[in-house]
Formats: structure tokens, sequence, C-alpha cells
DNA sequence: TTGCAATTAAAGTATTTTATTAAATATTTA
DNA sequence: TAAATATTTAATAAAATACTTTAATTGCAA
């Protein structure tokens, strides 16, 4: 029995190990941005830098819990923060994941 | 107290219900692609239209846990199929999800 | 030293996800 | 019709984790 197989006429094309760990490095970002709070902060995010106030206001939940999805996104690298006073202010940390969003923005948002 | 918050001079932006839902749509789109597994999948599926047998060669795992694979991208209307004799031949079902998976290649594999 | 913004910790529950095994379906070919 | 191939389905069981809530804590400013 041959491990080879008909790929429409192409040959075998076997990820290499560094591509499987950009896919699983991938797959990880997806997952973290896959909260529903996490992804509104994000969309949030795209325009301004807000602080726990500003996005408690528009998500509905506790403060705490927006703090602490912040720091998962903040954890992931996904955000970055700017402290002034008594006020900490959010933003995206690479534009990379900026230009996700905006794609998806793009792509999936009725309104943009 | 005031609900009223400081937004970076801007008006208050909350978001309507139905910019939640579609939050929470997106959210779900993503979760579901976050298996390694399954985004190895979609890569794949980037290119070509690929059978069980093809991409079990490529993600290195059972056929059945492939299909089980599929079966979840199929349901959330990732992926779609067409039947061929014996095989079975899964394709991506929509262009936007096909753009997104092509802009986060470009995001963030090395190589494309 | 009082109050506001935000973080952290702890807790507990609930949910979920995932891979494996085995059996079943469907189609082709001998 | 029987055997072989491709895929799906079902069932299970472990593991993992994800979430929100409450309460205590830190840092800064007036």
């Amino acid at each position: 029995m041959e491990n080879q197989q008909i790929n429409n006429g192409q040959e075998t094309q076997t990820l290499s190990a560094d591509e499987n760990e950009e896919v699983t490095a991938i797959a990880a970002l997806l997952k973290t941005m896959s909260h529903p709070i996490r992804l509104k902060i994000l969309c949030l995010l795209q325009d301004n830098e807000m602080t726990v106030g500003d996005i408690q206001s528009e998500v509905k939940t506790t403060n705490a819990n927006v703090s602490q999805h912040l720091s998962i996104l903040r954890n992931h690298g996904i955000i970055v923060y700017r402290k002034d006073a008594n006020f900490i202010y959010n933003r995206i940390a690479d534009n990379r994941i900026l230009k996700l969003i905006q794609t998806m923005h793009d792509l999936f948002c009725s309104r943009h």
C-alpha cells in the first residue's frame, strides 16, 4: 500500500515543520481573538486607543471582566498600553493585527 | 454620575444590537478556524479542492479525525463539497473566507 | 486620606473540545 | 455478489480550559 496519493495532478506538498509551527501560532492568535468581548474590544480599538472605562461602556460587563480580557490580549501581544496619570490607554500592538481586523471588518460587517 | 465618557473627543459610539450580532458571528467563525488542524486544512484548500485522503497525508492524523474536522467546517458553512464516484472533494465555500485566509497567509506566513 | 481607575486573585462551575475506537454507509471494481 | 476503497457516524472518556463573579489590592491624584 503506497502513501502516495493523487493530489489533482500536483506533487505532494507536505508542510514543513516551520510551516506547521506558523499555522499553530496563527491558530492560537485566532483563538484569542475569537471571544465576542475580545473581538469587540479589538474592533473598538481599530480607530482609538481606549481605557477600560471607555470599553466597559460599550460592551456592558464589569470592569474587572474587561480588564481580564484586556490582560489576555496583552499577554498574547495583541494589544499594548500607555499609562497617563490615572488612566491606561490600550491600543492594537501590531500593524498586521490591525490589518487583519480591518479585513474582517471590510469582509463581514455591513456598515463600514 | 454620568454614563457619558470621554472618548478622544468623539461622541460615544455604542454598538447596535445588529453590530453585536455581527461581532458574535465573526467570533464564532474565528473560533471554528482556530484549531490547528482546521486551519491547516483551510490553508491547503486555498489552492485546491481536496479529499479526506489528500488532507490526511498532509496533517498526519487519522482519516476519521480529518473527516470530523471537515464536518465541523461544513456545519459552519466554511467549506462545501462535491461528490465524484468514491471521492468527496472539499473546497472553501465563500470568497470572503478565502480572502480572509489569504490575508492571514500574506500577513503572517514567511513564505508565500 | 479619600476616591477613582484598573488590576489581581480566588473560586467554582460549566462547558467544551478533542482524539480514539469501532461500526456503518456508499460506491466502485473484480 | 463479494471485496475493496473512501468517508462518515457514533460513542466515549479524558483533558483542558474558559468564564464570570466577588472581593481585595495597587497606583495615582486631589
